[in-house]
DNA sequence: TGCAAATATACGAATATTTGCAAAAAAAGC
DNA sequence: GCTTTTTTTGCAAATATTCGTATATTTGCA
């Protein structure tokens, strides 16, 4: 279980492989930081949910909604599916998952009260 | 193991906790999606620094740091520490390094590549 | 073809964020 | 008190983000 450290010694390569990296999660966690892009891939994680769901889920217009998708949508953290008239959107992988969860963990735990 | 899910069945009240919890676990996210900052919070894992040290490590200038540092002492992510002139910087608490083990995981497990 | 529903895009205005530079605190030593 | 070192702060310019309104686009159906 060893950290994302960056230590003195490390050649300027891999502080650079680092940097890139950093760059790249940089990007995925301002895209994820969004308040409603946050709700709706809190959504998304119990399963694929269209357009107008999301809309009524997070209260929000529907073009703010197909923003915040399209955004979310290029940086690659959700997937449109289209079924007829309708656009059904996914998660593209479990990285939100795994990163919602540890948050949910912060900051969500004692909802109950 | 329950996940961050929003179901329709759950009351208003549960609906405005969680969106409260949102803004909150927004700004945290906010503050960590930085570049800049997300190296100073990796260096800050591995123990105390000192603004001049993550200058060095950042390769940023000096001002430029104190800004990011002030902007995560705002947001509470991390406490400073003065010994004579130096101010030593730490993380707050175990939220940063928790979310960054994720963060590591996902983006920079193959750094020898 | 024409129309309505669902979604996407364009664009400007309002806000927020980031940066660089200069200046100002704060502490230590002389 | 003066100087040096370290860090913070203030301010304005450059960028980026977000929101609202209006306008496309796509599909299904009559």
């Amino acid at each position: 279980m060893t950290l994302p450290v960056l230590t003195d010694d490390m050649s300027d390569e891999e502080i650079d492989a680092i940097v890139n990296k950093a760059t790249t999660a940089s990007g995925f966690l301002k895209a994820i930081s969004h308040e409603g892009r946050l709700m709706i891939l809190c959504h998304l994680v119990s399963g694929e949910k269209s357009v107008t769901e999301l809309e009524d889920l997070i209260a929000a217009r529907q073009a703010a909604v197909s923003q915040q998708l399209s955004r979310l949508r290029l940086e690659g953290l959700v997937v449109p599916r289209r079924d007829g008239k309708t656009i059904y959107y996914r998660l593209a992988d479990d990285k939100p998952k795994r990163v919602l969860e540890v948050v949910y963990d912060l900051f969500c735990k004692d909802v109950n009260t």
